[in-house]
DNA sequence: CGCTAATCTAGAACAAGTTTCAGACTTGAT
DNA sequence: ATCAAGTCTGAAACTTGTTCTAGATTAGCG
């Protein structure tokens, strides 16, 4: 948000894929520590509460080299969610949610999801709020989260080659689950509406399953 | 963003509902002032472009009278927001896209807006990055928006009681079409995707809608 | 081991949002 | 017209994100 005038390239995409130069073992574990920090922070206060300095001390690391890793404190929160939605996918993989149709499991498992944030609020907060604030400077971090949770949803869905119109679908899904969060969160729509809007949406997935049968 | 650590009451809901001790003619002005400083500085550099001390200076009042009225930069920008929104509600009541379904009706619609939205897509950009990042304290503003939002949707749909299953499909459109619009702004969408992921949402009308024939 | 480039640290400095304050100006009621 | 209450102004101060710098440390290499 704030920022001098500049604010291009430079930045390595780190973590976003799995490339760059990697890191020493040390640079892992400071990588970590600040992870680690921002989510902590963030699970108290939500976004206002992650303020860099204070990420800096409690993960023992100078102010330049936080942002030598993460360049502003929106990659630092979009970072935060990549790590705990690599979680998430790994706990949804185990026991995936069981339904008839695509549309009832992809249901089920984005309120499995929004059932974890609603235990750790502020954590959503910051990392929603980040997600949906990011400029064009955080786009491949963004992007990697977004095909992270299209991925969860196919695999809800159990599709391996989705069509066109389905995954436009499941964008128009993705959408919803992110602005409903927000206005969650924001204290503007109840825990019940953001599920009923969740099973809306998600009658999409049939309209556009050509499944079954045809000419 | 910044703030000390209060952010709470004592503020005004300004023009968000028309009532609020009535402004004296001066206060209409300067009110008026800021709002169109706001509109011009968002239309050049979009969200980061608007300085509250710019801002200020433009509309020749000082900063203290500024923040007054409006009690951060986000409030600023949602209040431009529905600022502009009424244009758009005033010029879309005048031509009303025409369509067979209703589900067509609402998709040209938005993409009337989408259209007006590219015209200028610096100010576009700075209202609805702050729509979606205003905290609880703004709350009554985005609400305001947001009813703004349905009115003009549920216009298209020439709906005057719409059922509870209308209202979910309204919200889901409305989350696409904030979410769509973000993803455009920060350069992940093309707006050839945002236009198919408008029609797919739209879709969701036709499936609420019991209309023609019953039991 | 000894060197060099890269990385890290502490801390100052800067930018922009927000708050505060003393004094000048308006407004509304008497 | 006059007074009290409420507004507005200009300027300084404070907060937090971001940048910069000079000097330590570390990593990789011969």
């Amino acid at each position: 948000m704030n920022a001098k005038v500049n604010k291009v390239a430079k930045v390595e995409a780190r973590a976003a894929v799995p490339d760059s130069p990697p890191l020493t073992e040390r640079q892992e574990a400071r990588r970590r520590r600040i992870l680690h920090a921002s989510a902590q922070l963030a699970s108290r206060g939500g976004f206002d509460a992650v303020q860099m300095r204070e990420v800096a001390e409690s993960s023992q690391v100078a102010l330049g080299t936080l942002y030598r890793y993460f360049p502003s404190k929106i990659h630092l929160l979009v970072a935060t969610m990549q790590d705990q939605l690599e979680h998430m996918h790994g706990t949804l993989r185990k026991k995936p949610p069981q339904g008839e149709t695509a549309a009832e499991r992809v249901a089920k498992t984005l309120m499995r999801a929004f059932r974890a944030l609603q235990r750790e609020p502020h954590l959503a907060d910051a990392m929603v709020r980040a997600l949906t604030f990011a400029d064009r400077s955080v786009s491949p971090e963004v992007d990697q989260v977004s095909r992270q949770t299209t991925a969860i949803v196919l695999d809800a869905m159990g599709l391996e080659h989705p069509t066109p119109e389905q995954l436009s679908a499941v964008r128009v899904i993705e959408h919803t689950w992110h602005s409903a969060l927000i206005t969650w969160l924001s204290g503007r729509a109840s825990i019940a509406q953001v599920k009923i809007d969740i099973e809306t949406v998600c009658r999409l997935i049939d309209l556009t399953a050509p499944a079954s049968e045809g000419p």
